[in-house]
DNA sequence: GATCGATGCGTATGAGATACGCTAAATAGC
DNA sequence: GCTATTTAGCGTATCTCATACGCATCGATC
């Protein structure tokens, strides 16, 4: 992914008034396929079931949008068009608090859009502006701004990674620990055998996106508190 | 994912001696899938080119892996079949430090298991040996193994999150921020361009990966403090 | 040897992305 | 109005892939 996303997130529509107007838009037919995404997956996602849904030809997409791949990033940088919301007052842990919250509701609404987050992507305007904007208010509250960025970015990608298990499990994944229930298996495990007896392992781990989230804000206090 | 994945990864093997003696075997299969999606990306490993490499034909693959999803889920879970590289000795801290440093390399080495690793997939023998370890050595240095598992859990989320910018750089991504270059839109970023500013924000966030890794353990560490 | 049970694999099918080129519908200039 | 120009819509053909099916093959067992 290089210039060809670059452009085609950044670069600015050229229409002279000349021509045949256009039925379709970029934004329907990215609408459309987050729409499609959330509700059947992002592989249900075809250039063929696209085109249905939009009442239009599999290759009149194409007049829009150069590709795929190119749709799928078009699609994620979407999900950040809004405004990330934000707490309207609060100090710096609160603003981060809401940052890892709020990013963990938007994979949650929008599960799919978690492998692309993963995958290798360009920034979009969205995802830009959701930055800016979280570095503007931990400025406002006195972070500086380096340590605001570098902030940002830890909680971020705690985010990412802690939501995993929560999609997962929310799509009817079964139980995290089932082979320990084969007692030959089990046996080959014996510290996580021991974990799972008392109850069920993933009750306890109910709260670890909380749990996990705090830590790392508390990490953070530590180094401010020590870099005052 | 659901039964079929677990059998496919636990289920044992049943071979009655009798019947024409296989040439393929899975772990030939995985291994040489996993070299493929190493040089050339998992999107290059198809049946087809995988078959050629293995010298034979495509669909003889298929008696020996059910399909290409559960290819790539046993690929996943070949990565961690060997011991997690924990240190000899140490406390907690240490052995945490190291697990997130480990799925670091991991990652690096092998970047197409990131989008895996984030996407739906049940645990496997690898992973579940890596994890039974963990807790093992944290255990025998006192941390009870309740709090083992979700410290491990939280230092393994920022991991996995904090690894894709590293990936992505790696593989000659453009510049995070390039859009920034044009003033036009960089005016739209304020909080971003300023930071931009002084050097180039890449060389800024070098040591990210490590900063962020400190601060979860600085958290976990204040935890334990607080309830001791 | 005859049989059985597993493997190896060629062929056929169907889904999916997309290049190409023609048609249709607007505007701009005359 | 008429025509050239520009852009959108889209049918068809092609190429890549995964994979279902069925037959051939090969050793061990009886």
């Amino acid at each position: 992914m290089g210039k060809a996303d670059y452009d085609l997130l950044w670069g600015e529509a050229t229409r002279t008034g000349r021509g045949r107007p256009a039925g379709l838009s970029r934004e329907r037919i990215v609408a459309e396929a987050v729409a499609i995404a959330d509700a059947e997956g992002l592989q249900k996602v075809s250039m063929k079931h696209l085109a249905e849904r939009l009442g239009s030809g599999v290759m009149s997409l194409y007049r829009h949008v150069p590709g795929k791949d190119e749709l799928v990033v078009l699609m994620y940088d979407s999900l950040m068009a809004g405004p990330m919301p934000l707490p309207e007052a609060g100090d710096w842990r609160e603003i981060l608090r809401r940052w890892g919250l709020g990013v963990r509701d938007l994979f949650n609404a929008h599960p799919w859009a978690l492998t692309v987050a993963t995958s290798e992507r360009p920034m979009g305007p969205g995802e830009a502006g959701w930055v800016d904007d979280v570095i503007g208010r931990l400025t406002a509250v006195g972070m500086p701004a380096e340590l605001g960025l570098i902030a940002v970015l830890t909680v971020d990608c705690f985010a990412l990674g802690a939501v995993r298990p929560e999609i997962n499990s929310g799509s009817g994944e079964t139980d995290f620990f089932q082979f320990l229930a084969d007692p030959v298996i089990s046996a080959r495990y014996p510290n996580l055998a021991r974990l799972a007896e008392p109850g069920t392992a993933d009750a306890d781990m109910g709260g670890y996106f909380e749990f996990g989230l705090e830590r790392v804000l508390d990490g953070l206090e530590r180094h401010i508190e020590t870099h005052r």
